[in-house]
RNA sequence: GGUGCGGUAGCUCAGUCGGUAGAGCAAAGGACUGAAAAUCCUUGUGUCGGCGGUUCGAUCCCGCCCCACACCA
């Protein structure tokens, strides 16, 4: 008998992935797994572009409004997620779909993450603490003092590297260069990547009407019930940060819109950074049907 | 109509005591294994408003014109 299979399909934020992937699972008969690191949040609805009732009542999707912002969510949480509701699909069909635009959940799910323990949630927020007081400076010497390895091969600049290699050394008492295997895991399933993509100009339209689009449903009043959890990692988000900051009076209404638009257009192209690397992505247009 | 102030990169502006110019933002490219819609790296794109004049040489000085803004009439 033929391996199941997974059709994963990625690609640029609203280039239109939701509407191709329903139309892959119902011609299929089966599921979707969403791929994206901020659809799963309940409390999230308007800025992250969800699915409509409708569509999440035509197919079942794994992965949406299944957190709260409150919620540790990451990539290897993911990754192991997305495994379970993998099997789980497939003792019913020979195939599931996967769809979205979050390229380490994909690669996670796919290749699967080095193994490296959990580390101290105390001695994370102590080091978070301590870089908010210190700043850039303070982290790189305690990475250069705790673990010189990766100070030689990491990124001295990017203060989420340096926080990460730093809480894994004190938490494990070893070099985070020492899990990075980078090994490949094998799946008991088939992988296929499509990719979807549009000629930019088209894909900024499409970026600019939906944001304006999300503004006449209300984005501003879902923002303002989030203010108390702005600081959650869940709303480090493009269209969440920039109205915060028209709502602390930082800036207009149209500034706000104008840089949603712009944040946007940056993470669409980040994403196609992303996913153009991956040879193993067979790239389509929206439009065309996905046959396997 | 007069006076003042300005016209320099896609935008906001700096600058050159005369030797063809540089910041921020935007943009382009890239990296990225537990924050990933995050985070980080690289790259300056230009008839210096137009036409003349002075000068070895003008974006800079002078004249005229055009445009914008402010004030006066």
């Amino acid at each position: 008998m033929q391996q199941p299979t997974i059709i994963i399909i990625v690609g640029p934020t609203a280039v239109g992935k939701t509407a191709a992937a329903i139309r892959l699972a119902q011609n299929k008969r089966t599921s979707i797994i969403s791929a994206d690191s901020r659809q799963c949040y309940r409390e999230l609805n308007i800025g992250v572009a969800k699915p409509a009732r409708a569509e999440l009542d035509a197919v079942h999707h794994y992965f949406i409004n299944s957190h709260s912002i409150r919620d540790e969510v990451n990539a290897a949480v993911f990754e192991e997620l997305a495994l379970n509701w993998t099997a789980e699909i497939f003792r019913q069909s020979p195939d599931a779909v996967m769809v979205g635009g979050t390229g380490l959940y994909i690669k996670a799910f796919t290749d699967g993450l080095d193994e490296i323990p959990a580390v101290n949630p105390a001695i994370r927020k102590q080091l978070q603490v301590q870089y908010q007081l210190n700043g850039i400076g303070w982290l790189q010497q305690e990475v250069q003092l705790h673990d010189p390895a990766f100070f030689e091969s990491g990124e001295r600049q990017n203060p989420q590297r340096l926080l990460r290699a730093l809480e894994v050394r004190l938490s494990t008492g070893r070099s985070i260069v020492g899990f990075r295997k980078g090994a490949i895991r094998q799946r008991p399933f088939r992988i296929r990547k499509i990719g979807l993509d549009l000629p930019k100009e088209e894909l900024h339209r499409r970026i600019h009407t939906r944001v304006d689009h999300m503004i006449e449903q209300g984005l501003v009043e879902e923002v303002k019930g989030l203010l108390p959890y702005r600081n959650h990692n869940a709303l480090q988000t493009v269209g969440y940060k920039e109205i915060f900051e028209y709502l602390d009076g930082l800036c207009s209404l149209d500034e706000a819109i104008a840089d949603i638009k712009t944040n946007t257009r940056r993470y669409a192209k980040r994403q196609l950074t992303w996913f153009r690397k991956d040879p193993d992505v067979r790239w389509l247009h929206p439009d065309d049907p996905i046959v396997y």
